[in-house]
DNA sequence: CGAGAAGTTGACACGAGTCAACCTCAGTGG
DNA sequence: CCACTGAGGTTGACTCGTGTCAACTTCTCG
């Protein structure tokens, strides 16, 4: 695991505007961890004992219902802090956390966390940030359920991803992970079989190029007319 | 506005666990203010200038989409803190707030908050965790309208109600506040008609006893039962 | 090359939204 | 005091978007 093209953890964030100093302090108390694909890094409902951002891979973040059904909230990349309500007072997680992909976490455990936040405040400010944003987030969310179609919905998800993990290629933007109709569908809130029918009917009209567990968006323009105009915070 | 069986101000969520003087010293930096029925008190998008914390009445904290239409993410009552984000750094404000009935809320200004916090911990704690309860209630109603049918989200809501403005009377619990059908379905995410439908069928089966603006559960077992098991937060 | 995972496609059912017509009260002004 | 009016609520008919299930195809990997 070479930390070849990778862009500097200094920079996510947790770190943002901190001075290197106080960066390397909080570094230097994370571990790290390893995580199997599929494997879980914590459950809904647990008390939040560690705080994390995500060093490589990816982590989905999830909502299951009492009957076992399971609901996508987000899903999460390098740089991004887990479980933020760590540097609150006793708390249990809203989510459960589990690695799409093989992937790798760095882990305070709140008794270390909390020192690190009293004596530095902007870490705690970054902190509160993320949960402020997550907020906004899931509010939007919150609104597409109600109001948007799955199609729109499914466009939605795809802009997101472009933009989070989009590399530029010779057709358009690949979205650089793989995906399968499955993953896309618990993104959108919708069945693998909808989710597949409407790809098929946008690689048609040119939208994108499809394949197996591989999306290229062609035309950024129309999928953001079917998402029905551009990005609303 | 006579101070009657109101409880006190000093018990809400804003001010539990702080010395008195820190609830003396708070309140009185803050100032009161009148809201006609349906006036908007921010609006979604606007720089937060303020925090508030309802004093009476009922407000509602909608998220509008750019086509107009409109959703109730979820209406507060007495006590409860709104626009909490007002104690982070510069961000704009997630929902709308409009009066729902003629309502009266108290106002910190955040140049007058913002040395109150610093002063007194307890304070930030107190608005911290305010949005982490919201944020958990978001991630809920997020799984709720992926997974619930309209029949269990309606029930869900009308449990909120009894539990937030219940008060029993002999034939069961009066939801004490004018609840039209229409606020009904913005409430559970749904249409007038259906909430319309769902409440007379109820009303057959002997769960409510309904009424113009009027509802009264009648057996919240049964109620419990609609929505799919007891809460689960 | 075989097996299983991933994806596709058609047929079908059904929940819930929409619209129109209608009913029924509460409040108002003559 | 009563008739009128309009908001609030109900109900039926209809449509349509999506979920579900089954059968089938096509990759990928060991």
């Amino acid at each position: 695991m070479a930390p070849d093209k990778l862009p500097p953890l200094e920079d996510t964030a947790l770190f943002r505007g901190l001075t290197p100093e106080a960066v390397v302090e909080t570094l230097a108390a994370a571990t790290s961890r390893a995580l199997d694909a599929g494997q879980t890094l914590f459950l809904q409902g647990e008390p939040v004992d560690a705080l994390y951002v995500v060093e490589t891979g990816r982590l989905k973040l999830s909502q299951v219902t009492p009957n076992g059904d399971e609901v996508t909230v987000r899903t999460v990349g390098r740089g991004a802090i887990v479980a933020g309500v760590a540097i609150l007072d006793r708390r249990t997680l809203p989510v459960t956390g589990t690695a799409l992909v093989p992937s790798r976490v760095l882990v305070w455990p709140r008794s270390r966390i909390l020192p690190l936040v009293v004596k530095h405040p902007g870490l705690r400010i970054n902190v509160l940030e993320t949960i402020a944003d997550r907020m906004q987030a899931s509010l939007t969310r919150i609104r597409e359920l109600s109001t948007d179609s799955v199609g729109q919905r499914v466009a939605r998800a795809l802009l997101g991803l472009a933009r989070e993990s989009g590399r530029a290629v010779a057709e358009g933007i690949l979205i650089d992970q793989p995906l399968g109709r499955q993953e896309l569908a618990d993104l959108a809130g919708t069945s693998m079989f909808t989710a597949s029918r409407l790809l098929a009917g946008w690689a048609r009209d040119g939208v994108l190029d499809v394949g197996r567990q591989r999306v290229v968006v062609r035309s950024l323009e129309k999928l953001e007319t079917l998402a029905g105009g551009p990005e609303q915070p």
